[in-house]
DNA sequence: TAGTGGTCTAGACCACATT
DNA sequence: ATGTGGTCTAGACCACTAA
């Protein structure tokens, strides 16, 4: 081992032991106090080491089991979800944002029963357009409940675009997301200017503060788009 | 504060005072010392909660400046991705895997490009169909390498399917992983019993070991699919 | 240059699951 | 019953960076 032995160390040499077959998979990992010895470590230091490859979904713990390499490495993937704006311009376009619709309307049941919400709940709807170097980049259709974020009714939403809105205004703490095709209707294909019946990566999110539906959101992105992650660097 | 003042009480209390806004975005949190003092806890421990709220996006941590509260909290959803039949059974419904086609050929222009592997590569090419209760559920477009899995030329991919041979018999380092949706083409509409031009959605990865590319796969999922996750249930 | 987070140590107690 | 991981403590040194 090298001198330091720091958990990224015994991180990345069980790692690399693991991955060359040294540990195969459903073998069991020396415990603790042996990988002390070992690495000549802590076993806080082992421990935070071991406990990483564990979240990673290398190995599997359990007391008094021991801990195991899994047969199938779990295989997870973390997406950052940015703000659009954000997005772009990280991508070194230029940014813009056009507010097309905006109106104040009961919930249509469709939504209702997706979020949950009682009958005659107050929403406001509203249609945006996000645009890279003037080019239409994402359509964002989003209902606000207005039970849950009174303050939405009339905040101006022609500047800054309700998602940052929300995220300055409305603190949430739960959201499910989900990912999709769509095939792009009458109205989406107008506004991304692509034909209609093409195929178009959507995003949709729904977020709640302590059970009550705050606003769902549907993403369209112009044709072709990717959602991209690596995995696995360490 | 409670009696047993673990890391997780820490995290849970600092949490809510964020979410309620009494430390309001962009606050300068109190510092480790102070806070060990606040909850009589030791100093690993605040830290530990503290390393956590900063991972999961709610704080942003630098020496000497101290801990804020990020502005707009980092949104970021971690997806698994298990393998089909997993997906399938966890659904309640029956797995069945078809393999429709395989040969070996030399690596595609565009994907010697995509994989930057040198020319005349010889790959395994697959087409495999994964039923949920008899229906098509997934269509599996795979390339392998053979310079990289010289074993794959002759496995018998009939039963297992290329995905959980892969898993067992080459561990992989690094991998890409992209979502997006695409419309249907004659194959890959007749493969999963769809109309051509049908939005469907789409997950491509591909592998590497120590830069070497191992394979290429285009997972096509039946109209309709979405995949979906919670984020923030903390 | 001083204050903050990042990390390590040595020791301890406990919960839990397997035996 | 017993061994393993899960967590906490008290103290320490260090790296980084804002002032």
């Amino acid at each position: 081992m090298t001198q330091s032995v720091g958990y990224r160390e015994v991180k990345a040499d069980l790692l690399a032991q693991i991955r060359s077959g040294a540990f195969a998979p459903g073998a069991l990992l020396p415990g603790e106090e042996e990988l002390c010895r070992r690495y000549g470590a802590a076993r806080a230091t082992v421990n935070r080491a071991m406990r990483e490859l564990a979240e990673d979904g290398l190995i599997e713990r359990k007391r008094r089991a021991g801990s195991r390499v899994r047969e199938a490495p779990l295989r997870q993937a973390r997406f950052a979800i940015p703000l659009v704006r954000v997005e772009i311009e990280s991508q070194g376009a230029a940014y813009r944002y056009a507010l097309m619709r905006s109106r104040i309307l009961p919930c249509p049941d469709w939504l209702r029963a997706r979020l949950a919400l009682p009958e005659a709940t107050q929403m406001r709807h509203l249609a945006c357009l996000h645009f890279a170097d003037e080019r239409p980049y994402q359509f964002e259709d989003r209902w606000i409940s207005l039970a849950a974020a009174p303050g939405a009714r009339d905040a101006d939403m022609a500047a800054l675009g309700p998602n940052e809105w929300l995220v300055r205004n409305v603190p949430f703490s739960t959201a499910q997301i989900s990912f999709s095709a769509y095939a792009a209707d009458a109205d989406a294909a107008q506004m991304l200017g692509c034909a209609p019946g093409e195929s178009l990566f959507r995003v949709e999110r729904q977020t709640w503060r302590e059970g009550a539906s705050i606003t769902y959101v549907s993403l369209l992105y112009r044709a072709g788009h990717r959602m991209t992650t690596t995995v696995g660097a360490g």
